[in-house]
DNA sequence: GTAATATATGCGTTATCATTCGCGTTTGTT
DNA sequence: AACAAACGCGAATGATAACGCATATATTAC
């Protein structure tokens, strides 16, 4: 009855405690961002992946239901290197200076990961990569109320604050990675972020 | 160096003419569109869609290269209501109300297809309708300079105004389906809409 | 009405895929 | 040294995919 856990979707399997098995797991993940951007991700099979990984078939399942873990954890460590890059600076002391804070980290780590970048994002499918990137909003979301909420003497928006910050969280990551997948090289020079800024800081201060 | 797709184009094979192929056409990608919303991009084989669609796999191949171009074109058409939209209204006399005009089409057509438009984004890989986005990209940007040309006396931005187009296109676009795809019920009401568009005009206008 | 062309059929071939299972090996602990 | 837990293996299985081709039927042109 209380039959098996129905197949954990993109999540491990479970972690690798030694330092053999987290080897394993790592391999399996170089091998699959190798093969996403050498071959794409249709055509990037659990077997391709393994091989290349220097890892039987059988190992990579001890770890990854399926395919699409091995992406969806590729997406999470990815997510994982933005918070830290966010996190490892001192909190900004003004608004202006925390969207600057905030949009060029996330260009910073795009930019640093580019193909990666635009090969999550244009090769595998969505639904793939939801949960973590909720995750990392649901992380960020009260951190930002919280900040504007201090800074709110400043504000313009006669709004909800979440949905403030919902609507300036979603511009910039949707903003930047639109750029990543269809113009990445605009993202080198630093007009476009100058201009997103003037953008959020006119539309956010008064 | 990214792409490891070995058939380069999701266009036609060739155009139906007489009424009989249209309608197979019509019917293919009818039932693409369908098994999309019900077993996803990945399950929804050429097999699959022909049988539902009532037709041959056989008739399928002799227009579809493959089962890329089938959503390929199923986005162009969309794409193209889009277009027909924005040029059913007439030219609006200042640049305020085009802004205007431009985010609420762009609204209500992914609300209108808000399922469809939805999956596109998350199951399709985007390489599959880069192709058709792009082109209408490259079909509006010229208009959008042009009449952003004639308004510049009351134009904020310092830089190019081709960069600023690109830059007020692929926000609103990126945003927008961004909210389609993780928060849609946003796109229920007017909120969201309207503070994306005093966001644009603050940066815009002077 | 007949020839030419466009459209439709559907099955077979070939390839590849995801996933499992039982068994062998390594590591850490006592 | 002994033992348990963690780890690694890969041939085998069964399913399903894409796509072509030889053939049949409908439409149009004359």
């Amino acid at each position: 009855m209380t039959q098996g856990q129905s197949k954990l979707l993109y999540s491990l399997r479970k972690i690798p405690v030694q330092r053999r098995s987290k080897a394993t797991v790592d391999a399996v993940l170089e091998a699959g961002a190798r093969l996403l951007l050498s071959i794409g991700y249709e055509k990037a099979s659990t077997n391709k992946i393994a091989e290349l990984a220097g890892v039987s078939v059988g190992s990579l399942y001890e770890y990854f239901p399926g395919k699409e873990a091995i992406f969806a954890e590729i997406r999470r460590r990815e997510d994982q290197r933005h918070y830290g890059l966010v996190m490892a600076e001192p909190t900004p002391a003004t608004l202006s200076e925390m969207l600057r804070l905030q949009t060029s980290t996330y260009i910073k780590l795009v930019r640093t990961n580019l193909e990666l970048h635009a090969a999550l994002l244009q090769e595998v499918p969505q639904f793939v990569t939801i949960e973590a990137e909720s995750k990392m909003f649901s992380d960020y979301i009260p951190r930002s109320i919280e900040f504007l909420s201090l800074h709110s003497s400043h504000l313009r928006p006669r709004c909800e604050i979440s949905i403030v910050v919902e609507l300036l969280t979603r511009v910039v990551r949707a903003t930047i990675n639109d750029y990543a997948l269809h113009a990445p090289e605009r993202l080198e020079d630093s007009v476009v972020a100058d201009e997103l800024l003037v953008m959020l800081e006119q539309y956010l201060l008064r």
